[in-house]
DNA sequence: CCTCCATGGGACTAAAAAAGTCCTATATGT
DNA sequence: ACATATAGGACTTTTTTAGTCCCATGGAGG
């Protein structure tokens, strides 16, 4: 009876339209409680941008229904409040329609799969946090024996990775790489360190990339007879899974410290994204490539597990175009970025 | 996915209880209206016991939504208000978890079926019009054709042929017959009005029984050789379709004006519930019968089609006395009533 | 051992929303 | 023409909700 809940929720909207929001409100909080327990009201408050009085009416509803605990500490989540969390959210789906989105967006795209990211809230890094525990399921779920992951830099990579639980059984025969070179970025969101936080998690093996971007080809070559370095990138070769970020061209190229000239250069060719080490315009067409190691388009096309994630609006160009280098993309990204994906 | 609705249900009593509140006022309000329109915003407050300016925010909120039409008549229910309202149905027997209760009941007294009705309100007539209209649905949906139809007097039996949809198709050998003689109470609750009345909705043809009670036997089987009542009373053995109000014995014995030492005899007894001029003790069991021409309880035990509609909880105890006399009972009651039934 | 910091809870105030009340013009039916 | 019930406006009162500040507590770090 499908329909039936579907009447539900329409007459919901209808009859009682201000439940929706309560309902959002109370969600939220419950979730970052959830996620951030043990945490105060007032760091509640600002987190969720919400008045501390307000944090605190929610907590104490919350509270009488025993989906929290509150002591001292701060406020914690019970088991009820996870249940009803966990039971909750194709109902938040259904009440926000993503998964209409999420089943258009896929057809839209012609990719895969969309999945998309639910937080109410502003805050970007709540919302970051959400797409990457996303990511992180889905990139747990296709996880099987006898696989080579390769991951990119970046910091939603980094959240993607966060948010993945902690293996505790170790994974048969699984390796990590990243899936380029680079080490341009901030230590805490390069590839290298992203692909070991993930073996940790996932408690497999990894193999790491040493080289700087930019190279000459000269030494590139040289470079790549030396054995642990050609260990990655035969590890790179062997890639069947590829979990990435994504950029824009003019935020990467400034972010990587090209050369003026060379970013002139990549307008003119109409770059709008960066993804592990390419540059695409708006029609997904290669327009650059970061010289260094690391997976080649050719071998991205044809692979069969290609997961993207991305955070923020700004972001939708660089989605449109790079959905259309293999249809196997599964894509991550939060509500807001779906929303301005559908409406241009 | 039943169990979809189920959760969601479940969690949103949790997470936003206040919405039940809200919803059944609002679902109360439009009910009011649908019955009653056109209807002014005072008489519809006064009426559900709400005040003024609640029923004009309220009204405001439906207008918005397009479910009434406001006038300088009053209050309307437009199609989608209408459509609001049947598919609303199911989801407020949910949310009261009467479905379950109906299915309790129906165990806890050994009979086919219980329907219960409901009205967010503490007005007996609301409350009465709205068991009428469940009785009166019921009942149409089970008449087919060649079919002899009892009934007997009440405000109850009043209310539920006033609920009757006026068919206009002539329905095919359909008769109404007043299930005993009587004449004791008021006209308009009279068996013989309210067969006529049935009988007029129904668009089909009935007999009257103008007898008065408390004959004598002999001038009782003199009566009965006159052709017009020979024939009804023919008409009555042919009933396979009951539908009978209940009333607590002293009440009705208040009401017949039994001599003083009649009653006393009667709660000597221990007569609980009477019906279709039979009084029963709170076993079922027979304690005493009106003496007049009528359905005999051998005949009512193997009807198939028996409908007992009561409403308020006075009547408690005389619907378990007589819930006991045929498995093939369906009882039409209110919720109040239904829950007193379980709680004792 | 002490200090510091974030915590919950209490108390009071300010703001906003809801409900109560009364008035008026209008249309309808007697 | 009149009595009556209607919506809608305007104003007040009540109730609910949110904002703000203070304080005792208890753990973390020095």
């Amino acid at each position: 009876m499908e329909s039936l809940l579907q009447d539900a929720l329409r007459i919901q909207k209808i009859v009682v339209p201000e439940m929706m929001t309560v309902f959002f409100r109370r969600y939220e909080i419950l979730n970052t409680i959830a996620s951030h327990e043990p945490i105060g009201r007032r760091s509640l408050s600002v987190l969720l941008g919400i008045g501390e009085k307000t944090a605190r009416n929610e907590a104490a509803l919350l509270q009488d229904k025993l989906l929290i605990h509150i002591d001292n500490q701060g406020m914690y989540i019970t088991h009820e409040g996870r249940k009803v969390l966990e039971d909750a959210e194709p109902w938040v789906y259904k009440l926000k329609a993503l998964d209409d989105t999420q089943k258009e967006l896929a057809a839209v795209l012609s990719v895969k799969k969309v999945i998309i990211s639910f937080r109410e809230t502003n805050n970007k890094m709540l919302i970051l946090q959400e797409t990457g525990k996303k990511a992180a399921e889905y990139l747990k779920s296709i996880i099987c024996e006898d696989m080579t992951i390769g991951i990119t830099g970046g910091s939603t990579m980094a959240a993607t990775v966060k948010e993945m639980p902690k293996s505790n059984h170790k994974n048969k025969n699984i390796t990590i790489v990243p899936a380029r070179g680079g080490l341009g970025e901030d230590v805490e969101i390069q590839a290298n360190n992203i692909a070991a936080s993930l073996a940790e998690k996932l408690n497999c093996s990894y193999k790491l990339l040493h080289l700087a971007e930019n190279l000459s080809k000269e030494l590139l070559e040289s470079l790549k007879e030396y054995p642990e370095i050609r260990e990655t990138i035969e590890g790179i070769q062997k890639i069947n899974v590829l979990v990435f970020g994504i950029g824009r061209a003019d935020v990467m190229s400034q972010r990587r410290h090209l050369k003026e000239n060379h970013r002139i250069l990549l307008k003119e060719k109409g770059a709008v994204a960066e993804a592990f080490g390419y540059y695409f315009d708006k029609k997904g067409k290669i327009v650059d490539v970061v010289n260094t190691v690391g997976i080649t388009l050719d071998q991205y096309s044809g692979l069969e597990h290609v997961i993207c994630v991305a955070s923020g609006v700004e972001k939708a160009t660089a989605i449109k175009a790079v959905s259309k280098l293999n249809p196997n993309l599964v894509l991550v990204i939060d509500e807001g970025l779906a929303k301005s994906i559908l409406e241009d």
